[in-house]
DNA sequence: CCCGCATCTGACAACGTTGTCCAGGCTCTA
DNA sequence: TAGAGCCTGGACAACGTTGTCAGATGCGGG
């Protein structure tokens, strides 16, 4: 005789696990189901009388409304899914940060997790998401093949990708410039006298780490210097290994002058490894750091808008929930060269 | 009739919002409800020639099981909600993190909202977690009073607080050692020669804040120093602010010597402030930053391990959920005093 | 005094899943 | 070959909510 056991227990309240639903409120107020509902939901259509009687009830028993329910019912969770690199990293904290403000905006919630950069890891967040039935997802991706999401995209899932953009499918992708931005960042070094210039960056698999390639051999280029052997490192993520490959350019034969970094992690290491070197050595970073201002030299660096990054992809994610959007787009941001001195000391040997 | 026209979205495959159930899944694999359910969940007593035509017609529809009607009837959501105050403070990202990752080892999912420092949003966060029926509420709390989540606690919502203690309810709490940290970093200036001490740190009003200040009086105590009048800034949050605290300090009659501050953005505020000062003033700070070991002098610290609050809370919380804990506890973790030179300054002047 | 209307209320089905339970078919043994 | 027992599969109810619709109630006017 279950129904007697939980009655049982809902009045004792003690047990954990059984929560009064609306049909407990309704019987103590001496009310249809319906009624209370719409209390908890403020439609029209109640006497002031009965909403307060109801409105007795649920705070005796401590009601709260399942949303569970309520999701299955209504079809809509009003809650998105945020897919990101690692929340630890301080870029993506605001830009996590400015997601949920959009969101709350919207009256939604943020249900996030962290890809480990792991792709299957990715994947499996997305799903889980999507069997949450998230009402749309923010991705920054880790993998390079989406299409995974093909069916949820089709069921009605808005899905915009960040940072970097959607593998093999078709979806809004809100970026930075990232070749714009180390193309100038290069050439910032290069019109500073530098023309032996370092490159040190993330696997050139990684969108970002590629483009902002791209961006270091284009200023070359046009600026009509070879760039030998030696001077690019890529792939060098972990400290001990970036480590390594500044010293090493630093050690050749005929050493660069100055160093572009690709990203922020890579920078830090950079900064230590040069804090160290006797000869001065000009730095260029992508991404900014906190604390740039105060060191000696302050760090000169190509600064990405992670909060705008945020934002924009999150204000797009809503408005193809409202249905005011049709056709995916890629949307670049620009990038900001910010000077500091590091960037601007003349080549020295 | 609407059963019609949905078979026929579905067929076309064209329009949003209408996804497949388990009985589409059935019906196209001439199975029964429960048959596909047995195979979405891996659960025995389907033949392979059975469980291959199943899965067939998954992926042939794209199926995803509805975890709202899941978690409707099995009642736990295998989800857990931390609320903190901001995540784009670099503190709060390792603690997200880990708190992440231990929800991930339990196969639960992380929801989380920022209460950007109010009281009525972090209640209204709390609560709307709770109607989603999280399984259990990490909390950083912003307000003093959290005898609103009583019902969900009795109802069986486990709950940790970190950081900062819980407000007129009881409930597990896990903090750093603020009182104690504080009072070393003090002392280790005294230790240092200094006695005249400047305290800059938030208001008293928060729980992390009012420690550290006694930790600061404990140790001038201790020390047998009397703290005068104007060595002490409380509330100084904006960087306006404290950059004028700070001046105050160094330009009065008989300046400070050095200066103990009670969080990380006060430190990097009061760094900005001193390097722009001729005489060398010591600095400890409360909360560890980033690159504060390049800095000249490097920047001497109190550091919390914001990951171990995270991970001690989330693994505490799941402890709640297995039921092998009963009575609420208060853990404390302790700090780690850094030196790296800005606290080991002697006194000028 | 009765009818019509507006207002308020509640019974009921449905959302998509899982747990319970029973039916039917099979194998194995006596 | 019949009966016992096992295995597979499916019908059905339930989870807690909301939308639909019809019933009840009260009021004013004819």
């Amino acid at each position: 005789m279950p129904e007697t056991t939980r009655r049982a227990d809902r009045l004792s309240g003690s047990r954990y696990g059984n929560r009064p639903t609306m049909k407990d409120v309704a019987a103590r107020a001496g009310v249809g189901l319906k009624t209370v509902s719409r209390v908890v939901n403020g439609e029209p259509g109640v006497t002031p009388d009965t909403e307060r009687r109801v409105q007795e009830a649920i705070d005796a028993l401590g009601f709260r409304r399942n949303d569970s329910a309520r999701v299955l019912r209504k079809g809509r969770t009003a809650s998105i899914g945020l897919v990101l690199e690692d929340l630890a990293d301080p870029f993506y904290g605001p830009l996590s940060r400015a997601v949920e403000e959009v969101a709350r905006a919207h009256g939604a919630l943020l249900i996030n997790g962290s890809s480990a950069e792991d792709p299957e890891r990715e994947q499996e967040l997305a799903l889980a998401l999507c069997a949450r039935r998230v009402d749309g997802l923010v991705i920054i991706p880790a993998g390079d093949d989406h299409r995974y999401l093909e069916p949820e995209i089709r069921a009605g899932v808005a899905t915009v990708f960040v940072d970097r953009p959607a593998g093999k499918i078709d979806a809004d992708v809100v970026l930075s410039d990232n070749f714009g931005g180390a193309r100038d960042g290069v050439a910032h070094l290069i019109a500073h006298g530098h023309r032996r210039i370092g490159f040190i960056g993330d696997m050139p698999g990684i969108h970002t780490a590629s483009e902002r390639l791209r961006g270091y051999r284009a200023a070359m280029e046009n600026a009509g210097i070879p760039v030998e052997d030696g001077w690019m490192s890529l792939g060098a993520t972990d400290p001990e290994r970036v480590r390594r490959a500044a010293e090493e350019m630093l050690a050749a034969a005929s050493p660069v002058t100055a160093v572009f970094t690709g990203n922020n992690r890579v920078t830090v290491t950079v900064i230590r490894v040069l804090a160290e070197h006797s000869r001065p050595v000009a730095l260029v970073g992508f991404d900014d750091i906190e604390l740039a201002d105060l060191l000696r030299p302050g760090v000169t660096v190509v600064a990405q808008d992670a909060a705008a990054l945020g934002r924009t992809a999150a204000e797009r994610l809503f408005r193809q929930l409202d249905g005011s959007l049709v056709a995916p787009e890629r949307i670049e941001l620009p990038t900001r060269l910010i000077t500091r001195g590091s960037g601007e000391l003349p080549p020295a040997g």
